[in-house]
DNA sequence: TTGGAAAGTCAACAAGGCTGACTTAAAACA
DNA sequence: TGTTTTAAGTCAGCCTTGTTGACTTTCCAA
């Protein structure tokens, strides 16, 4: 922590040692650390089902707006329809991801997870939750309120839109 | 930030309020979502060259620690030699990296960026900074600290040593 | 009725992970 | 001294997941 902690209670925002190029650095690299530890747990999940992450983004992204069409999913993901549409033909094929043609505009398929699905959703967010919970508890409850602003401030302006967009809905 | 920045001021960490699964999942999302804007920039500047991030992994960590060999690179990126193996000897090719026989050991090989590999890391880094630097102070200092501490809650344990082992030697 | 959007498919390719088998050189050990 | 272990590197082959480009099918809407 050095003198990185200690200099946090200045609430002024003046405190300008937090953005030299080592503080800066850290931050990096504590990025890139956490980011492994934060797919670890679900990774070892996939693995046994012969599944990769590109499986597990496309479930956390159905499950979370039930419906929705490809082209929404696709926006979300930011990867094109033909690596999506591998992905989810297998997802499919096995029977976690239902495709029903849409209602009003019948060239639209709207995905929905089946009840094996949400069981496998279940079992991955519950194992990023369990290090996240944990990461949590340890930090404390300032600490998560910053993190979460700081995150946010380093998304790209469109992708904080899709991420707002269901901020607030849920709960 | 709804309530959450609001709970925040209590200390005692008995503020259940912050663990409810939808807590979790926002910062679940917060996570993805912020690691796509933080990769962001350097890609735009690896694509010109025809690097990826695996290039840019293997030039960061020798410069964070010039001279090591590469079985400490090994350990740090998590990858097998085969893999760091192929990156290394494109950039030993095209010059950024330079690879010395050991003194005293003469099996190690010590890695480090040549002046072109340097000047590849500063740009690279120099953008992530630029983002980094940009999220801190739109957050304030104190979500800063917070951030830094979910983080490395969220690392594993030797993945937390191997970043706690350079985060007070440089500076 | 025709243009264009949405979805899906096929083919080909690249990056970057992985395993397994093997070589070379040098250090460490018995 | 001779043997084993270690560090590094290499070759071959595989998988996932990303990319482009070309193409079809469906079907809404002007």
């Amino acid at each position: 922590m050095a003198e990185g902690g200690g200099g946090a209670a200045s609430p002024g925002g003046e405190n300008l040692l937090f953005l030299t190029d080592e503080q800066l650095r850290k931050g990096i690299e504590a990025m890139f650390f956490a980011y492994r530890g934060f797919t670890a747990d679900p990774d070892r999940i996939l693995e046994t089902r012969g599944y990769g992450r590109a499986h597990h983004r496309a479930i956390h992204f159905i499950n979370r707006q039930q419906g929705q069409t490809v082209n929404t999913l696709l926006a979300m993901l930011g990867v094109t329809k033909q690596s999506l549409n591998r992905v989810l033909r297998t997802l499919i094929e096995d029977g976690l991801v239902e495709s029903r043609v849409g209602r009003k505009d019948k060239r639209e398929r709207h995905l929905f997870l089946t009840e094996d699905g949400r069981a496998l959703e279940r079992a991955l967010s519950e194992a990023q939750r369990v290090r996240m919970r944990a990461a949590y508890r340890a930090a404390g409850p300032a600490a998560v309120a910053g993190f979460r602003q700081v995150l946010e401030a380093m998304m790209d302006p469109d992708l904080r839109r899709h991420y707002q967009a269901m901020k607030d809905s849920g709960t």
